[in-house]
RNA sequence: GUGGCUGUAGUUCAGUUUGGUUAGAGCAUCGGUUUGUGGUACCGAGUGUCGUGGGUUCGAGUCCCAUCAGCCACCCCA
């Protein structure tokens, strides 16, 4: 058998793990620093849990996990026949992987709702699964790093996660631009064409601006039944520009008539006149009345992260406020907002642009290089004292083993000493000390090693 | 769910156009030159059901059909 892992999964090799954790490290990081908390949540989630959280769409991608034992118990030939999937599904399914950690959170949130203490501020860092044909930058399974703010209406939320988001990318040197947008613009905007029923394929469609251009996007409008009338009023709006604050004017007169729509403007006012705490040379952050994106628990607020530099177009990070997620679970009027960073992707960006960071690695420093049993006897407390030093170390475990194969060992694993201990060392108690780098050897003993080491 | 491209050694690929003897190369691995010296040198070694199944043919890695897998794009998303 050749073996092999299933589509869209990846190994993760050592240099790429040292790697990976540089992202992980440096986004828990800030997330402490904002004040997060840290939980985790199964991998695994009831059914009715995920179903129906992320629109249609969604339901299709999520990864389902057959019942153990006799899963076909009570299932009779005509429904396997007449294959109502979704029915049967749900009899010989009753667990699935989570596909985000938003909603899990929200179910834990209802949960433990009386051991928590409101506003709750919690990060996650853990893998989601999709069940999506994979491309470039899209994995089956994945890394979300997710800081959500719960029991709070502040929009000083927001601003902080704005601020949180431009941290990490400062951080990573990554240039970024922050996209912000409001559902409840985007509400008003589908009420004052007079298709609030509409509003999630207009959004949609509005969302493909830049993919698809202003013919694209009407003729996909229409295609949804959006009425002519409707269309027309939609286009100024399309193909306004300017800056941030001429944007909230014109759309102040757009929606004029649309109590959402206002409170929408009112609340990206808000935000944008805070961070004057301020963004980073390098960040972009920008109002784009096109942004739309496709979870549909968004109610307010909703952010966008794409790299400024690099081939992968879909975006970094992402978020959003959602005002009733945990109602579905029986706990009403808990506002929360959030954000996700993709790791993967960034990981993906990071290592295109060559933005990691050379020395990432916490490996060995000292390799003891013997040349059998008794010489590795003596090097053994040796091993102990440089360890107990605080210095990395590892001493060949195969005795047998060639000198060359030692040394190339030590190359390899890109070890910078080596230590090596034959006879005359043990006579005299002075060990050939090797620098790897400028190949240079000194017989020194071992504490001026350890010194010369540290 | 829809469409396009690609499957040959551990890996990256050549060979497919125009069917013809024993299917090659780089890298990696292992061994040796050197029983106490790696990264540079030289010598040597090994591995393939040519993705799978069927068909055409005297003969198929090469042509045809099916199937599976991977990649890319759409949809959607981190």
């Amino acid at each position: 058998m050749k073996p092999s892992i299933p589509k869209g999964t990846r190994d993760f090799s050592p240099q790429e793990m040292v790697r990976r954790n540089y992202i992980f490290d440096t986004v828990k990081q800030v997330f402490q620093l904002y004040g997060f908390l840290p939980i985790e949540t199964p991998a695994m989630e009831n059914m009715e849990t995920l179903m129906g959280k992320y629109g249609e769409e969604g339901d299709r991608l999520i990864f389902k996990v057959l019942n153990s034992g006799d899963f076909l118990n009570g299932i009779d030939v005509n429904e396997l026949q007449n294959a109502n999937i979704k029915q049967l599904t749900s009899k010989i399914s009753e667990k699935a992987l989570r596909y985000d950690l938003t909603v899990p959170f929200a179910r834990y949130v209802v949960q433990h709702q009386n051991e928590i203490s409101f506003p709750f501020k919690r990060y996650q860092i853990q893998p989601v699964w999709r069940a999506d044909r994979p491309q470039k930058g899209r994995y089956r399974e994945f890394y979300q790093c997710d800081a959500d703010v719960i029991g709070s209406n502040s929009l000083l939320n927001e601003v902080e996660l704005v601020q949180l988001i431009d941290d990490v990318f400062t951080r990573l040197n990554l240039p970024v631009i922050i996209k912000i947008n409001n559902r409840k613009i985007l509400s008003g905007i589908a009420e004052v064409i007079g298709e609030a029923d509409k509003i999630i394929d207009i959004t949609v469609a509005i969302d493909k601006l830049d993919k698809i251009g202003v013919e694209g996007v009407n003729k996909e409008l229409a295609e949804k039944g959006v009425g002519e009338e409707a269309i027309k009023k939609l286009q100024p709006l399309i193909e306004f520009k300017g800056t941030t604050t001429e944007k909230l004017n014109f759309l102040k007169t757009l929606l004029s008539t649309s109590a959402v729509g206002l409170k929408g403007i009112e609340e990206l006012e808000f935000i944008f006149s805070k961070p004057s705490a301020g963004i980073s040379e390098q960040s972009t952050l920008e109002l784009d009345i096109t942004l739309a994106r496709g979870l549909n628990y968004y109610t307010g607020a909703i952010f966008e992260v794409k790299a400024n530099a690099g081939s992968l177009s879909s975006s970094i990070c992402g978020g959003g406020r959602y005002d009733d997620l945990t109602g579905i679970f029986g706990l009403p009027n808990m506002s929360g907002v959030g954000i996700s960073f993709g790791a993967d992707r960034i990981y993906d960006v990071l290592n295109e642009l060559n933005l990691f960071p050379e020395s990432v690695s916490a490996s060995t420093k000292l390799l003891f290089v013997t040349f059998g049993e008794a010489e590795q006897n003596y090097c053994l407390p040796l091993l102990a004292k440089v360890r107990k030093a605080g210095v990395n170390s590892e001493l060949y475990p195969d005795a047998k083993a060639k000198m060359k194969k030692q040394m190339s060992y030590a190359d390899d694993k890109k070890i910078p000493y080596v230590v090596i201990v034959g006879s005359d060392e043990m006579n005299s108690g002075l060990l050939t000390f090797k620098n790897m780098t400028s190949g240079e050897q000194t017989k020194i003993d071992i504490e001026t090693i350890i010194n010369s080491v540290k």
